[in-house]
Parts: C-alpha cells; structure tokens; sequence
DNA sequence: CGGACGCTGTACCGTACGGTACGGTACTGC
DNA sequence: GCAGTACCGTACCGTACGGTACAGCGTCCG
C-alpha cells in the first residue's frame, strides 16, 4: 500500500486540479466519498488515479499533504522590536490561526485525520498534527524568543508558554467546529477573541507595559488587586 | 432510521454488557468495527441487536448516551467559600476534566463524533458536544458563580471566562490525543497542568489574593512588572 | 404438557465500494 | 503513416458489510 510517495511537489497541473477535487469532497462528505465519485467530478479515470497515487490512502495522503504545504503563517523580523510591534505580531498570528482553524478545509482534514487515527488505517493523523499544531508552535516559538530577548516577555518554560498560547487562542473554537456545530465566528468575532488572547497572554508573562486595548478581554487588563 | 430511542435508561443488564463491548471496539478499531463484530464478541445474535437498537446508528448513539450519561463533575457547595476551597474546586475541576480528556474512551467517542460530523451520517456529533464541552461549561458556570459572589473573582463576561479556563485547562492536549499522538500525560503531569492554568486563571480573573502554589505555571504568580 | 416468547447462531440477500482490465482516443516523435 | 504514451470511460470482479430470515433452544406461564 501507499506505493507511490510524491516527493511532494512534483505535481502536474492536473493531478492538483484532481487534489482539489478530493479536497472539495471531503468537505462536503468526510470520509465517505468514493474513488468513483472522485472520478466522475474530475473527469478521470480509475485507472489514471491508481496509477498516479497507489490507492485510496495514498491519493488521501497527497491531497492533506498538498493542502498543509499551503498554510503559512505571518512571521516577524529578528532584532529588537517594540512592544506594539510584538503584540501587533501576536495578534496576527492568532488571527491567522483562528481563521485557518474554523474553517471548512481545515475542520474537513482533521476530520479525516482523527478518524484515521481511530481506525489504525494511516499515517495521516501524524502528518496533520505536524503540519496542525506542532507547526504552529515551531513558527511561534522563534517569536517568542524574539519577544524574550527584547526583554518583553519571559517565560519559565517555554514550551508551557506556547502550550498557554494555543489554549488561550483556540480556546473550544476548534473541537466545537470539528463536532458539527455551524455557529462560526465572524471575522470581527475571530480579531476580538485574538486581541483578548493575547492580551491575556501578556499579563502572564509579559515584562513590560504593553499598549493596552480598548475594550478586549476582561477589560482592565489587571484586576484590581485586593477587594 | 433510528427505531428505538431508548429512554435513555431503560438498558437490560445484558443490553449494557452489549454495549460495553461496543464500547471497547470503539476504542480499538474507531468506526471501523463491524456488526457482526460486536455480535461475535457479545455473543449475542444480529437479530436481537437489531431489534434492540434499530440499526447501526441506533447502536451507536445508544452508546454514546449511556457512556456520556456516566460522566460526572466535582461540585462545590453553594455560598459562602474560602479563596483556598474556591482554588481547591478549580483544580479538581480541571484534573477531573482533564483526565477523562486524555482517556482512551473520550478519545474514542469523540472521534466517532466527529467523523460523523463531517459526514453528516448522524446527530452524535451534536450529542457528544452536549455531553462535552458545553456540559463542562454547565456545571463550571455555577462554581465561577459562587466565586462571584464570595468576591474572590470577577468577570465582565462570563462566557468568555468559561472560554478562557477550557482553552488555559485543555490547551492541545485534546486535539492532540485526537490526532493520536500516544504520549499520555501522568497523573501528576495532569495534576500540574490544573495548577498552573488555575493559577493563571486566577491571575486574570481573581480579585483577592488566593493561596499561591510552590512552583506551578509561570513560577511567580504575576510578573514583577516594568523589566 | 404445550404454546408463546426471547434469544442465539447461521445462512442469506442486496449493495456499494476498492481495485483491475480493456477498448477507444488524442497527441507526440520518428 | 505508425508505434508509443497517456489518458478517459466503462465494464467487471471480489469482497465486505448492513440488514433480514429462519431454525433451534431454553424458559416462563397457563
């Protein structure tokens, strides 16, 4: 099984336009499409699509694989930087990450990877956890330390702080969105709740005073201490 | 589809044996198992199994309510409370939560949810979220409550308090183990995870000084603000 | 005793799907 | 013109599974 292992992006404009097929499908019936009805939508053959990718595993590999080379997330330049540039960043980046989490794509894949994951039947929970999660803190971390050497933040432990960050930002959005529920936020719901994230996450682990936010949050960004 | 809605629990002791096996398969083979499985290991015939719970559907969300209905959260005693006991009730909130979370079980089911969220194949995925996330939201509200009013936290929203305590408890330990990664935190792992994200809690949403921990979270409760 | 009932085990049916084979067609290079 | 290649469309095969039917068996109750 999973005879044919691209090397990732060596694929021809129409093998993309059949991923892109797979993709669409998965979104509208999970794990539940079948090779035929791949075909009759991307107008190709059975055969071709064997050929191309082994069997069912490997064209479902290619297409989560294909689709994870494309997120990107919004870095920052090293050197020092400002407070309002470091928050601003943060907040980008959980912008950036809300969107991707609750949406279609995104929940159709980690759909079809937990499922996998459940049965045994392949690797794909792996691969989207690396390309999930675990790419979101690889990209996170380098800001951080960014942060940390501009004497802005600190952290204890660094991997509690990022695991603190996913927490705060992703909150219940995701395993909410992946159970079905149809409630999404809108783009202004996704910034307000970034702003708060990260707005808490500043007050934990944030040196410095940082410009603070109208209204994000809980509103005063400390509680007054003491009654 | 969907004979027999059971009343819930009106289950034979024999009905419960059945699905506890259904249970187990779930745990070992995700959504892959087959009726004739569960018959073979329950000793029990397909005819009985059908005429019990309809049909597969009907078997599944069978289990998914009888399992969820056993779930239960640490309370808290109404009135007036200790910062100390009010702390104490968080943690265990959230260890609680935690370890379920983390089990094989919940993982099982709420992959089984969750590809049939995607498919649309049935309403588990909105039974699982009743029985999950919003359940948890429900029986914490009070206890953030009786917090309230003894004046040792404060919120200006307390939904998005209920948010912050899931996203600071869960983090991606829940996602994670949906995506199958095996490396299951210890007990006292759990236990320290609690600490520190009820201790950050406290930083952002309490009012009055509650007993600090030796060593969780960030170390020091609040930063020494100003470098 | 005897019928009704509830259950087990097994055989069976229809279907749907993964995977293969094959004929037909367009294009490319010689 | 012709072999080779790459692809489409479709027919086909084997299998596995959901669901049904039926025979056999123990138990309860009149």
């Amino acid at each position: 099984m999973n005879a044919i292992v691209q090397p990732e992006s060596d694929l021809s404009q129409r093998q993309r336009e059949v991923l892109a097929v797979v993709l669409d499908l998965m979104v509208e019936e999970g794990d539940a499409f079948s090779m035929a009805k791949v075909c009759r939508r991307a107008s190709c053959s059975k055969e071709t699509l064997y050929n191309w990718f082994g069997d069912r595993d490997g064209l479902l590999t290619a297409t989560v694989q294909w689709q994870a080379a494309k997120v990107r997330m919004p870095g920052l330049r090293s050197g020092q930087v400002s407070p309002a540039d470091f928050r601003d960043s943060l907040i980008a980046f959980a912008v950036n990450w809300l969107t991707v989490i609750t949406g279609d794509v995104s929940a159709a894949l980690n759909r079809l990877a937990i499922s996998h994951a459940g049965s045994g039947k392949s690797r794909l929970g792996e691969i989207v956890l690396k390309n999930g999660p675990l790419a979101m803190t690889g990209r996170l971390r380098p800001i951080f330390e960014i942060g940390a050497a501009s004497g802005l933040v600190s952290f204890d432990s660094m991997d509690a702080a990022l695991k603190t960050f996913f927490g705060l930002v992703v909150g219940d959005w995701q395993i909410r969105k992946l159970l079905g529920e149809t409630t999404r936020p809108s783009p202004s719901g996704i910034e307000t709740t970034a702003e708060r994230a990260v707005t808490q996450f500043l007050v934990l682990y944030g040196t410095a005073q940082i410009p603070a936010p109208m209204e994000a949050g809980n509103t005063r960004t400390k509680p007054t201490h003491g009654k």
